[in-house]
DNA sequence: CTAAGGACCTGTCGGC
DNA sequence: TGCCGACAGGTCCTTA
C-alpha cells in the first residue's frame, strides 16, 4: 500500500496509538527485507520512547532521543497498531511491543519494504536527495518548469522521480497526467509553464482527495483500523485501460513505460502537442 | 545525463 | 486440478 496517500493514512492511523509510548520489546522474525534490518535496531529501541512520528515522502520516521527509525512499506508493506499482540500470521515480520502491552506490527509479503536506523535523518543516504513534498508550496509550477527544462526525460519519469518530487508513484502519476491532460511520454522540455501549473494542480488535487478517502486499496484489505482505502473507486485511468475515458469515451490506452503499467487517454492527453511551425 | 534492465520477494490471476 | 507466465502500489544498482 505504498504511495504517499497510503503512507499518510498509515501514519494517521498509528500516530495516536503509539506516539509517546515506550518500547518494552522488539521481535524480529524476518530480518531480510529490501535491506537487512540492522542487528543493532533492537538495542536502539529498547526502553526508548517514541517522541514523534512523521512522514517524509513514502517513509515513516519514528523519532527517538537517540535517532530515528525509518520504515518504508515497499510494494506490499503494512503497519498496524493493536491493543495487544494478535496471533502471528504469515509475513508478520516485526513486532514492537510497548510497555502498555500494545503492539506495532510490520507485515510485508513481498519484503520490498525496509526498516532502518538513522542517527541523522537529514544526511541519511535514502532521504537526503528526496525532492520537495508534493503538497508543499515548494512544489510549484515554476519549480517544476525549471527542472523540466533541464531534463531529457518524459513527463511520467519527471513525476516518478523521487528526487524531483517525493511521494508520487505509478497510480497517482497516471491519474495526475490525465487530469492535467499531459501525455505520459511527453518530453518535459516541451512543457509550458502553464502545463506545469496544470500538473501541479493535478498532483495536489489527486493526493489530497486520496488522503481524504484513506488511500487506495487495490487488492486486499485494510489500513490500520481495518477499513480499506476508498480511493480506488475514484481512479480515473489507473487499472482502466480499454475502458472508456470518463471525459470523451475514447477507450483508454495501456502501454508500458519502464516496465510499469501506464494508462492514458490518447484524445485527452495528445502527444506531441505539435511542435512549432 | 538518460534509458533500460536486473535485482530483491510473494501472491494472484488468466490461459491451457 | 495443476502448471506457467505475466503482473502487482517501489526503487536501488549496474550496464549501455
Amino acid at each position: 500500500m505504498p504511495e504517499l496517500p497510503e503512507v499518510q493514512t498509515t501514519l494517521n492511523g498509528i500516530a495516536p496509538l503509539c506516539q509517546g509510548k515506550t518500547i518494552a520489546a522488539v521481535h524480529i522474525r524476518q530480518p531480510k527485507l529490501r535491506w537487512p534490518i540492522p542487528d543493532t535496531l533492537p538495542a536502539y529501541l529498547d526502553n526508548a520512547k517514541i517522541q514523534e512520528i512523521e512522514r517524509r515522502a513514502k517513509y515513516l520516521l519514528f523519532h527517538f532521543k537517540r535517532g530515528t527509525m525509518l520504515i518504508h512499506l515497499g510494494m506490499s508493506g503494512r503497519i498496524r497498531c493493536t491493543p495487544e499482540q494478535l496471533p502471528i500470521e504469515k509475513h508478520d515480520h516485526v513486532d514492537i511491543i510497548f510497555i502498555d502491552g500494545s503492539c506495532l506490527r510490520y507485515t510485508d509479503p513481498r519484503r520490498f519494504g525496509s526498516i532502518l536506523w538513522a542517527d541523522n535523518v537529514s544526511t541519511h543516504k535514502l532521504l537526503k536527495d528526496l525532492g520537495p513534498e508534493p503538497l508543499s508550496n515548494d512544489f510549484s509550477a515554476q519549480y517544476l518548469y525549471d527542472i523540466a527544462q533541464q531534463k531529457h526525460i518524459t513527463a511520467k519519469a519527471l513525476l516518478m522521480n523521487q528526487t524531483i518530487v517525493a511521494g508520487l508513484g505509478n497510480i497517482y502519476v497516471c491519474e495526475s497526467l490525465f487530469i492535467a491532460g499531459i501525455h505520459p511520454e511527453r518530453a518535459t522540455k516541451t512543457l509550458t509553464l502553464d502545463e506545469c501549473r496544470k500538473l501541479i494542480f493535478a498532483c495536489k488535487t489527486v493526493l489530497t482527495k486520496a488522503i481524504k478517502q484513506g488511500g487506495t486499496t487495490l487488492k486486499d484489505f485494510a489500513n490500520t483500523d481495518g477499513k480499506p482505502g476508498y480511493f480506488k473507486q475514484s481512479l480515473l485511468v489507473y487499472g482502466r485501460d480499454g475502458e472508456p475515458c470518463i471525459e470523451c469515451n475514447t477507450p483508454l490506452s495501456g502501454i508500458r513505460m519502464n516496465q510499469r503499467a501506464t494508462v492514458f487517454c490518447s484524445r485527452c492527453q495528445p502527444l506531441p502537442p505539435r511542435r512549432e511551425g
